[in-house]
Parts: structure tokens; C-alpha cells; sequence
DNA sequence: AAACAGCCCAACCGCGGCGAA
DNA sequence: TTTCGCCGCGGTTGGGCTGTT
């Protein structure tokens, strides 16, 4: 590979795998205040200890608040199948025709379902073709057991037309359409595999549930998914992160996203945040971040910063609240659950 | 109930494109 | 025109989850 281009950040520096609840927290609300002008910036602004690019995909595939969550519907597997014979693997492309879907989410669905989806559709467009040609498919298969697809991947996922034969032929002959019927099938397994995901979702939720039913338990201890970092609190209190060569007060952010009602507002993440208020309380955190006030306020004076009130209880609040800003539709955390103790 | 295998998807990696200097 | 730096894209990976034996 050469030379190539230096790295775009230390990685002995930065943090990386899943993210926590608290680096998301973090990121949400410095870019919903002050917008993402710089990804290579944004971590050492906001505090994260990740690198930009880690930043920009954290954002842009999972914590957007535009993101159309939940299955796929069939108008839209439709089109991802035509754009993709039109475009191919331009998922960015083909991302551009999905409002609120990202290139990720649809490579996924298509490397995961609808690719095999495909595959089966050819097959029994090959088969049909033969059969239109007066070819008798049948003697070749059956004396030849090789596969038609010898991609190894599709070998095995889809059923060849060889084994095909082997296994339906009598089911297939039956099938008044046998690629409808089949492309019916394979759409629907999908629509189930999508579901199946949204039941992911909702796993998560029930995870975080019994976190929130633990830390409802009198005596109980509490984990908190948190790092014990100052700079986080500052950020959710409006205090300027203070860096050695970032002024946050000229990160543009004149026009935040909306935020307003598309996201589905989430009980559990209410509560979860109001147990996490109860538990350390906004006069305590305001308390630990006594000491940093002075820093703060010689920092706003040295950067000639004006912020606006960013009132942490009152984003999480919103939209009862006049805040412009909205954590709830973010769902919480798909990164968590596993090792909630974290 | 435990072990195993396969699937799913969030996150990472490296490269190409493009604009600025 | 060249070089540099950043962003975004597409491919790949690895850990967790689920189904099967």
C-alpha cells in the first residue's frame, strides 16, 4: 500500500467498538447546538475520545433524528431492488432515494436478504427461460449435479437450481407462478427478518427496562454507563468545552436540524433519564461542576463566547417543553444492553 | 441445558473524489 | 498544476443473538 495518507487520527488516542450511552448523549447534544461542521474537529470539541469518522457514521446511521426506523416496506425493498440493478452497489445512491434511510442500513438489508432474494428470482428466471425454449431442464440437472451459481456465498444460501429440482420439482411444476409465488415468499421471509429486528428493538427497550426496574430496587446500586468526565456535564450545561486550540463559539451551528416531532418520544427513555436525574440530581451535577465555573467563565471571556442557555433537564423534557431541542427520539442504546454494567 | 453454527448489523478500515491553498 | 486535507463511500469484520442439535 505504500505511503499512503497519514492516519486521520491516533489510534492509540481514540475509543473504539461499541458506543456508550454517555458518548451518545455527547454527541447529540453538541451537534444538535452546535451543528457538524467539522467531523475531524467535532471529537475534541465535544470531548469524545473517538475519531471524526467514528463520529460522522455514529451520527449518520444510527443517532440522526430523520432516521425512518423499523422494517422495510415493500414499496421500498422494490425500489432498492430496481435502483440497484440500475446503479449497483451505490448504496449511497440508492440511500439518496430512501428518505431516512442510510447506505449502511440498506447494504446490509441487501448483503443480508434481498441479494438471495435476487439470486432465487434469476434462478427461476433461468429455469423459465429453458422451459420456454423447449429445453427440458430436468435430464441436465439430474445428471449433472453441479450447481449453476458457483459463487461459494450463494451456494450456500440459495438453493441451485439442481438441488431445486431434487427438492421441489414437483412443488414448482404445481405453482401456477412459480416466480411470483416464490418472489412473494422471499419477500415476506423478509418482512419477517425486518420485523424480527424491530423485535430487536424492542429487546433493547426491555433490556433497558430492567435496568430501570433494578435501579428502582431500594438499596440497590446503580451502574451508570458513564464515564466520570466533567467535560460532558459542561457541554449539557452550556459550559464551553475548554480546548488548547478549538473555539467553540465559532463552530457553526446557525442552522440546527429539525428536531422537532418525528421522533417517536420513548417512556422508558424518560424514565431511564429521569431515575438518572433522581439518581445524581441536577443540583449535584451543577455542584461538581462548581469548580469548573470560574474555568468556564474565563474560557467564555477569552473565546468572546455567547451561548445560549442549553439546559440539559429541559432538552431531555422536550417537546412539553419550548426547548427547540429533542433527545427522545434517539433510541437508547443499541450498543448498551448487552453489557448494561458497562 | 449446553454446545454449536449461522445470521445479523453496528462499527471499522482504506481508498477515491474533491475543494482549497 | 500539484499537494494536502477532509469527507463520504463501499467493503469487511467481529461480537451478540437466535435457532438447531
Amino acid at each position: 500500500m505504500g505511503n499512503g495518507r497519514s492516519p486521520c487520527c491516533d489510534k492509540s488516542q481514540v475509543k473504539r467498538g461499541p458506543w456508550s450511552p454517555a458518548e451518545d448523549m455527547r454527541l447529540i447534544a453538541f451537534i444538535q447546538k452546535y451543528g457538524h461542521d467539522n467531523w475531524r474537529a467535532l471529537p475534541k470539541q465535544a470531548g469524545l475520545m473517538r475519531c471524526g469518522k467514528s463520529c460522522r457514521l455514529r451520527w449518520v446511521n444510527y443517532l440522526r433524528p430523520d432516521l425512518k426506523k423499523g422494517e422495510f416496506t415493500k414499496e421500498e425493498v422494490e425500489t432498492i431492488m430496481k435502483l440497484h440493478e440500475a446503479f449497483g452497489n451505490k448504496w449511497s445512491k440508492i440511500a439518496s432515494h430512501l428518505p431516512g434511510r442510510t447506505d449502511n442500513e440498506i447494504k446490509n438489508a441487501w448483503n443480508t436478504h434481498l441479494k438471495k432474494r435476487l439470486a432465487n428470482k434469476k434462478t427461476l428466471e433461468i429455469a423459465s427461460n429453458e422451459n420456454k425454449m423447449g429445453i427440458s431442464i430436468a435430464p441436465s440437472f439430474i445428471s449433472s449435479s453441479k450447481p449453476i451459481f458457483l459463487n461459494e456465498t450463494l451456494n450456500q444460501v440459495i438453493p441451485t437450481v439442481g438441488n431445486m429440482y431434487d427438492m421441489e420439482a414437483s412443488e414448482v411444476a404445481m405453482v401456477k407462478d412459480p416466480e411470483e409465488d416464490l418472489e412473494e415468499k422471499s419477500f415476506n421471509e423478509f418482512v419477517d427478518i425486518t420485523k424480527n429486528s424491530n423485535q430487536l428493538s424492542t429487546l433493547v427497550s426491555s433490556n433497558v427496562n430492567k435496568s430501570l426496574q433494578e435501579a428502582e430496587k431500594p438499596n440497590s446500586v446503580v451502574e451508570m454507563p458513564m464515564e466520570e468526565d466533567y467535560d460532558f456535564w459542561k457541554i449539557l450545561d452550556n459550559i464551553p468545552i475548554q480546548t488548547n486550540d478549538v473555539q467553540l463559539g465559532q463552530v457553526g451551528a446557525s442552522n440546527p436540524p429539525n428536531f422537532g416531532q418525528e421522533g417517536v418520544q420513548d417512556a422508558e427513555t424518560k424514565k431511564y433519564l429521569h431515575d438518572l436525574e433522581n439518581d445524581f440530581g441536577s443540583d449535584a451535577t451543577k455542584e461538581t461542576n462548581k469548580d469548573l465555573c470560574v474555568e468556564k467563565n474565563n474560557a467564555m471571556v477569552e473565546l468572546g463566547m455567547n451561548p445560549q442557555p442549553l439546559d440539559f433537564y429541559e432538552i431531555i423534557r422536550s417537546p412539553e417543553s419550548d426547548s427547540d431541542i429533542d433527545l427522545g427520539y434517539v433510541h437508547w442504546w443499541s450498543s448498551w444492553p448487552q453489557n448494561p454494567g458497562l
